[in-house]
DNA sequence: GTGCACCTTCCCATGTTGGTAAGGTCAAGC
DNA sequence: GCTTGACCTTACCAACATGGGAAGGTGCAC
């Protein structure tokens, strides 16, 4: 099977399946005496797996956690939930945040006339004329989700 | 003022300084004879602006328009709300997204023993045995918000 | 044998932030 | 005056996951 076959079998791109192998995500395909990489049914199930623990948010890191306790038969269950459980959590309080930041901002939003003239709690909100309430999580001082994390992948 | 006074009257990395003036956020600061950046009160006041604006989530393109009606004493507060609202949206959405995968990997989870024997819902999700509820918002497929932005900005 | 779709590798760009290195400047203390 | 240490300058590298493109080889159908 081709490369772009395992693509679209896999639901991942080309050129993410290159990228893979190169960080040692996948072992490298054999290839065929033209050099072209040949893959069969196991490769598209080990990429479909990754390509639904993307999908779920894993980072790569964990991906290759959980590619290894895939494969590895004397694995427990207790790890691979560990895992989970703490990717959950991450992404709940990645959520909060962006939650927080939303409230803040329709707080803001809602005592501003958003009529033709210039006046605007937002505007003095963000000049540090309002105090505003960010209020992150216990002790800590307000963090920021990276804005815009710019790619978005749609298929 | 020296950048160095100027990052912590504004909250703003020195680093960051340098990179919003390269890319066009602020004016580029005038020079001492030593080539030294100096700054002002009204920079100051303007780097807090755009700090308090990074920690509601605005993106850099969001931020300049902000910039831009801040300084426009003929701006209509609307068109601040409007922006204001438009990201609030945005963060919902995302917000939504990092929720789902929570949601449906807590479900994943909630089924799997986390024990010592090997069999795990979890892993068979990921292999595509157990269909996987991310459901993603009317007629999308699922989407993926980027895993793992990172850096984290502290203060 | 021609043409087109596909494959290969290699390089570049994204966006925001931090790190580091090599070198200049400033102010305080001796 | 000289040294020292803190600060500044520019310039480059790194991160992450992904897409884009160029230049050139391969495979297959007509």
């Amino acid at each position: 099977m081709n490369i772009g076959q395992a693509s679209s079998a896999s639901g991942v791109s080309a050129k993410m399946i290159r990228y893979y192998e190169s960080i040692g995500l996948i072992p490298p395909s054999p290839r065929r005496d033209s050099g072209y990489r040949d893959y069969g049914a196991a490769d598209i199930h080990r990429l479909g797996f990754i390509r639904r623990a993307r999908d779920l948010g894993f980072a790569m890191d964990q991906i290759r956690d959980l590619l290894r306790l895939w494969s590895d038969r004397g694995r427990s269950s207790a790890e691979v939930k560990a895992i989970a459980l703490r990717h959950v959590a991450e992404l709940e309080e990645r959520a909060r945040e962006l939650n927080d930041m939303a409230e803040a901002l329709k707080h803001l939003a809602a005592a501003c006339g958003g009529d033709e003239r210039p006046d605007c709690p937002i505007i003095e909100g963000l000049e540090g004329q309002i105090p505003i309430a960010l209020h992150g999580h216990p002790g800590r001082a307000s963090s920021r989700t990276a804005a815009r994390p710019a790619s978005r992948r749609s298929r």
